[in-house]
DNA sequence: AGTAAAATTGCAAAGGTTTGCGATAATGTT
DNA sequence: AACATTATCGCAAACCTTTGCAATTTTACT
């Protein structure tokens, strides 16, 4: 049956071309309005939509995006995601969201999965492990832009969206010394990441720069319960953090755990401070103090990044959040 | 210049036929070992990957599936979108996430967005305030399967996955009057939603039915800071509850809040019992007491449901998943 | 060698849309 | 009335792939 809602079909019934049935669609000014009328009159009364894939064909440009990130399900990312999505759909653009999963394997298969589909802009976090970015680079040069976020590359070759990471590690560094505070016990994500180191530089050079009686110990915790783990055995040792530094939720979520499990007590037995999305600290009494990094905003940024890329063209560029302390009552 | 990697520009360079190209990318019988050999070095070397609109117009079917939420960055669907795009990369699909924000329009243009896409398929989680399913129908009469989940709509004619919903909150009342409990401040969000009524019935049925000793007071919190408010003015009643119900984890949120507020002690003071993905209640003192909904389970579930379709053709269905007590020491 | 069967390849249409350009019809101008 | 404009519209190619069927070549068999 002819009844499929097509321009062909559309065209058959009103006995006029396709490509009028087209332009009358699009209001392009060649048509006679009385033709148009008929045709969006006819085309509303047949449901008609046209086939996205005809469309992408012919165009060769889809109204889709895709994001790539380690784990959707992650207390940064999915405010990141949720944002991002928001402004995506006021410009008619759609999500096509991937999970490496922490493998940088099926990080390029997504990649591929991106080019596959044709979709105007990649968003990328990068995996811990990833440290080949020779796919990347490859994809780009094709006509795909790819930005950058959060967990990104050294190389300033790319069109990159990030916190101000040395800044919120210097943040971090002053509010613990001017609580004066003397042991602090600093527990960092995986160390390939330029966001770990950055965070860290800024915090242990910033303390060091501002008094000489602090000392910082740095450890690297992989996941919440190592967290949990090693925060649990520094309180049992007789020189005890009065301090710990928590660089991000995953990692505060294990360290709460820890604390709890130790009934101790925020900030007598131990202050607490950490870089987190603002959720979690508000659970724990008393709450968090923290440095604010928005998913939300970064979201937002990273989508203004890429109507740039569309109108200017642009192909490398560093754009930077700034964060804020948070005052809850752990330090 | 024809250096692009289509099936034509081999085609050309090999001087073979388009087919003959095609054919042998798909290793089909026909084509002789010899011209396969030739034809996937060059397309190896050319970086060939199919036009997946072309794929997508010409077979009619898309690789993609569409998934419509009310907000992703929900405690509850986040893990359940982790899980559901995990199932479907692996038979090679990918998600379209759409937010629809509790808002019917939007969820209806998101809809007609996958509709457009023609996607494989939609999971649909119903924002609280839609009634009106005819758009839902109309599509899933046009061939594209449409699977509810989580917060499903009343009329059995069409496909769900849900959890034991009635079960769970009789799971709660069992655990409630075992611990000896007599004053229960149940707190329910939208009560539009089947989740919520089935909830709710489970609970106070149950209640009644063991024991006639037990007061249960049902109010309704729309969100986190709603339960912290209701939960502050109902301790300060002289007719305190000696147990609060949390219907969901952003309900449990908020009295979580509201505990610390007033430096309430569990199970002390108050005692706690929830309805949650089991994270929260993890990072209270002591934890807190849950009866577990795993949005992992239900994505798995629901592509599964998904997969039968597609080989069965069922349009009908529903599909339950059953939970089990997760003991903190909060009730 | 001649024919039948099998192996290999190519033709061409189809899927739905967009768009440059040419064709036709209507209107305006002298 | 003859010509120039302008307003409308249609033709046909292009985007890239898939696939039924026909055409061609090779191999097998008598």
């Amino acid at each position: 049956m002819g009844s499929k809602a097509t321009l062909k079909n559309i065209a058959g019934i009103l006995e006029i071309s396709i490509s009028t049935v087209s332009r009358a669609l699009k209001d392009h000014p060649d048509i006679a309005q009385e033709t148009k009328r008929k045709v969006r009159e006819l085309a509303e009364l047949m449901d008609y939509e046209p086939n996205a894939f005809a469309v992408y064909l012919r165009t060769n440009e889809s109204k889709v995006i895709g994001l790539i990130v380690p784990e959707i399900s992650n207390y940064f990312y999915h405010s990141f995601v949720s944002a991002l999505e928001n402004e995506a759909r006021k410009k008619g653009y759609t999500l096509l969201i991937l999970q490496s999963g922490n493998d940088s394997a099926v990080e390029e298969a997504n990649l591929r999965l991106c080019k596959l589909n044709r979709v105007a802009c990649i968003f990328v976090a990068l995996c811990s492990e990833t440290r080949d970015l020779a796919t990347f680079n490859r994809i780009g040069s094709s006509g795909i832009p790819i930005v950058f976020f959060d967990k990104v590359p050294e190389d300033n070759n790319c069109i990159k969206v990030c916190l101000a990471d040395r800044d919120i590690g210097r943040l971090a560094a002053r509010t613990i010394v001017g609580k004066g505070k003397k042991n602090v016990l600093a527990m960092f994500g995986n160390p390939n990441l330029s966001i770990t180191r950055k965070r860290k530089q800024g915090l242990t050079e910033e303390i060091k720069k501002l008094t000489p009686f602090v000392n910082v110990s740095t450890v690297t915790a992989n996941n919440s319960s190592e967290a949990k783990a090693i925060l649990i055995e520094a309180m049992e040792k007789k020189e005890k953090p009065d301090t710990v530094f928590c660089m991000s939720d995953e990692i505060l979520t294990g360290v709460i755990m820890g604390i709890n499990k130790l009934g101790l007590k925020m900030p007598q037995d131990i202050a607490v401070i950490a870089i987190s999305n603002g959720f979690i600290p508000k659970l724990t009494n008393p709450e968090i103090t923290y440095i604010e990094t928005s998913g939300a905003v970064l979201g937002k940024k990273a989508m203004q990044t890429f109507t740039e890329i569309l109108e200017k063209g642009i192909s490398k560029k560093l754009d930077v959040i700034n964060s804020k302390l948070v005052e809850g009552g752990s330090i």
